[in-house]
DNA sequence: TTGACGCATGCCTATATAGGCATATGATGG
DNA sequence: CCATCATATGCCTATATAGGCATGCGTCAA
């Protein structure tokens, strides 16, 4: 079995590296598919079935304009990954008190020996 | 193709929840291989195979302890994640704004049909 | 209505990968 | 050296999914 569906958690959603490209540029404002795809180098459906993807689990929306659709963001899914992330914030500088330690560790046990 | 491998991109690694799981348990200190295991209701295998993923993104470290060998968290990858999705927190709120924006647009046209 | 444009979808293929199982590898205590 | 415990790996299968291609579908202008 596989992880959860991209469609549904965000965080598979942004695992592919394009998809969050796309998000960047959606940054800047709406964007019709044609542009987006051709901004970042994929073809018209490729960059349709990722922004399927992103209408999916919801971190753009879509709405037509004449025979164009234009894609914008919706970046409330975003802060669920932010504040996951920010949980480990206070391990981010720990971290290299940590790994200090355990060279200490390796040392130590070097000598030994 | 797919997308950036698991063992070298860290918004793949942690798009599997399971993995997500282990990096929030170790937020509690160095564990042994089965004890996660255990608590997480995968089987040793499975645990090591996701440890593997996460020591090699660099999420992880591990040392030996006797038989066993201890994972510990070494959260500094997540600090990319964190600032991307941090890139967007203005739009979170904004997003409401131009949801209203979005909607109003539609009763608009709904009117003038 | 017809033709052109913009986009979505279906079909197909290759590939990554999660998970189950058996087993190899490594370390420890006798 | 042997038995045992703790992990890591290899093998296999099922599945998700990215990307290429052709094509369907809706919209607009003439």
């Amino acid at each position: 079995m596989a992880r959860a569906a991209t469609t549904s958690d965000v965080f598979n959603a942004i695992a592919e590296p394009q998809r969050r490209e796309i998000l960047v540029l959606l940054r800047g404002g709406e964007r019709p598919v044609t542009e987006l795809a051709e901004e970042l180098g994929m073809t018209q459906p490729g960059a349709s079935k990722h922004l399927r993807v992103l209408r999916e689990v919801g971190l753009v929306r879509d709405r037509k304009a004449g025979k164009q659709r234009l894609y914008g963001l919706d970046a409330r899914g975003l802060r669920p990954v932010h504040e996951w992330t920010g949980g480990f914030e206070q391990f981010w500088n720990e971290s290299f008190d940590r790994l200090d330690a355990y060279v200490q560790d390796l040392k130590q046990a070097r000598q030994e020996d």
